[in-house]
DNA sequence: CTAAACGATTTA
DNA sequence: TAAATCGTTTAG
């Protein structure tokens, strides 16, 4: 049934598999060695066989509820015996009842081995009277608890203990150390990742005075079993502390940074368990995975000597270690981290050197656009800036125009049609006549009340007159409308009797003419507005400008960051690229040059 | 992203 | 049938 039951049984055979490389055990009818598919187990000989060796899909097996293999079912035929039992046929399960069965089926395989199915593998496991669940080992500790401890979160949420019952989930105590989810991380300092990390270290370098010494070799199984281990302490510690769970004293808080730590292990793992538990069926049909080599906790004994003390793991130290420290001072500890990296830093600066970056190149290449069009804006911001005097030139330019009097302005009259066009804001129809200066109206009175602030005023060095940037106390915010756009902070002046309309004429649309509007302004229809529009068409395009420098920036600083991150000392530690083969170069190389 | 909440399912 | 607790959703 659970896939990642399978997984910790220590069933002789297939489940002691894998990383071993070599000496990986065998399965199957093809004598292969356990690759992480989906295998199913006879009933009979607990064999495994890879389901696409015997035409066996995952889907397929949900229907089945007795396996056997093909010899055992051959033997059992040529034996003939009249045992009742002997007869080893496969037995699959009724469409209706399948579900319910999965479930008789499967509580029964944690207890009970019922004459017809001889279950191996509950024997096996170690007698332990505790039920497992999705969600319990059955083995550890904490599945064998019994008793709330009523003064943990989860406790004293609880009915019983006058809680809530919001949080609904079991005692701390009692959550599995192997396949609890993860439900609550408390409190995570920098110093519990640096202990977080320490404990790795340790851990390594336990692994290596294992090896090298008296000790009887053993695997290292990536660090659940020091986690175990100071689960272990953390209980005695938390317990004896009225489980202080934040203490976050000393060289390994009772608690937290296991938990910690576990968090994020366990999550990863959990998740990809929680897929296969949905497609999971028996027990007897297990999807295989890797990580099957946690290691038992209790193998981990071997690490406190007889009397319970345990020796520094500094370098050459020979003091006990302090009591829930691996430790007899911070000295050692440090003094061991550093030996590591002194020890594992060349030759991984070494191997990184080897081969090239994909990745460095990349950000190179990345950086060099980014340049180019940082350029390319600069220049266009320049341009923008010209443009803007050159525009203040021509306004100045165009109030020096005399007022024409009067013709233009009848002629203008008799023109008038009984055309209508549509405001745009208001959409009510308007007399072409009046449209710019209706329509300038109306949006300056939706404008005003709408806001547009941000909470920073501008900084842009070198710039005049992009943003309003008033300052709206009641909304703590600077307005980010365009200045020369801005209804609700900037009035338009009120305009003199004898000021001229002065907008330079154009043929074409386009071409210049070199002449002016020499409307009175109050009276020019035609124009209305015109400096306003033509500053704001300047002014959007440099703010558009300095967005794209800004973007521009802010690109640059995450590839640096990158480059720079990038085979850093904790990169180097942590992380190793293995290029598999050799001999096939990165596809990639060729292709991007 | 995590923690809290809560419906749903399982167990007693 | 209630309690326990799991998995998923929601809120922050």
């Amino acid at each position: 049934m659970d896939s990642e039951m399978s997984d910790i049984d220590p069933v002789p055979g297939p489940e002691t598999s894998s990383m071993e490389g070599e000496n990986a055990p065998l399965y199957c009818i093809c004598r292969k060695p356990d690759i992480n598919c989906f295998m199913i187990g006879c009933d009979n000989c607990s064999e495994w066989f890879h389901g696409h060796c015997i035409n066996i899909t995952e889907k397929m097996a949900k229907a089945i509820r007795e396996w056997y293999c093909m010899r055992c079912r051959d033997v059992a035929l040529c034996s003939l015996s009249p045992d009742k039992n002997s007869s080893l046929e496969i037995k699959y399960r009724s469409k209706k009842n399948r579900e319910k069965e999965a479930e008789i089926d499967r509580g029964s395989d944690r207890q009970y081995s019922t004459p017809s199915t001889p279950d191996y593998k509950s024997e096996r496991r170690r007698g332990s009277k505790v039920k497992r669940s999705v969600r319990m080992c059955g083995e550890c500790e904490p599945c064998r608890r019994t008793e709330d401890c009523a003064q943990c979160d989860f406790c004293k949420d609880m009915k019983k203990f006058g809680g809530p019952n919001k949080i609904r989930q079991k005692c701390r105590f009692r959550q599995c150390e192997v396949r609890a989810r993860v439900l609550k991380v408390v409190d995570l300092t920098t110093s519990t990742i640096h202990k977080m990390l320490r404990v790795k270290d340790e851990e390594l370098s336990l692994q290596e005075r294992r090896d090298n010494s008296y000790h009887r070799r053993r695997r290292y199984s990536e660090d659940y079993d020091s986690e175990a281990d100071l689960y272990q302490q953390y209980k005695a510690a938390g317990l004896k502390n009225n489980m202080a769970w934040n203490s976050d004293e000393d060289d390994e808080p009772p608690f937290s940074p296991v938990m910690r730590k576990k968090a994020v292990k366990v999550k990863h793992v959990k998740r990809r368990e929680k897929k296969f538990d949905k497609k999971k069926e028996s027990r007897r049909h297990k999807q295989k995975q890797k990580h099957k080599d946690r290691t038992r906790y209790s193998e981990r004994s071997d690490l406190r000597d007889n009397t319970g003390q345990r020796q520094c793991l500094g370098p050459s130290c020979v003091e006990a270690a302090r009591p829930n420290s691996k430790y007899c001072s911070e000295d050692c500890g440090m003094k061991l981290a550093a030996n590591r990296i002194y020890e594992i830093l060349p030759q991984r600066i070494q191997q990184w050197q080897q081969s090239p970056c994909i990745a460095e190149e990349h950000g190179k290449k990345q950086l060099e656009r980014i340049r180019r069009e940082q350029q390319n804006a600069r220049l266009r911001l320049t341009e923008m800036e010209r443009r803007f005097h050159e525009l203040e030139g021509i306004i100045a330019k165009a109030k020096q125009q005399a007022v024409q009097q009067d013709e233009e302005v009848n002629e203008g009259d008799s023109e008038d049609t009984d055309l209508q066009i549509f405001c745009v804001s208001c959409s009510h129809p308007i007399n072409p006549k009046v449209a710019l200066r209706h329509m300038e109206r109306c949006y300056a009175k939706y404008e005003s009340q709408t806001s547009f602030g941000s909470m920073y005023p501008t900084r842009i060095e070198g710039a005049t007159r992009l943003f309003c940037d008033v300052y709206n106390p009641q909304s703590k915010t600077y307005c980010k409308r365009l200045q020369v756009l801005c209804p609700e902070h900037s009035r338009d002046p009120k305009i003199p009797v004898d000021e001229v309309c002065g907008c330079p004429l154009v043929k074409n649309v386009f071409e210049l003419t070199g002449d002016y509007c020499r409307v009175s302004k109050r009276k020019c229809n035609k124009h209305y507005n015109w400096e306003k529009l033509r500053r704001a068409e300047v002014d959007l395009e440099r703010v558009r400008v300095w967005y794209k420098l800004d973007e521009l920036f802010e690109q640059e600083r995450n590839v640096r960051t990158a480059m720079t991150n990038r085979a850093g000392l904790l990169a180097l530690m942590l992380h190793q690229t293995i290029q598999h083969d050799p001999v096939t170069t990165d596809l990639r190389s060729n292709k991007d040059r």
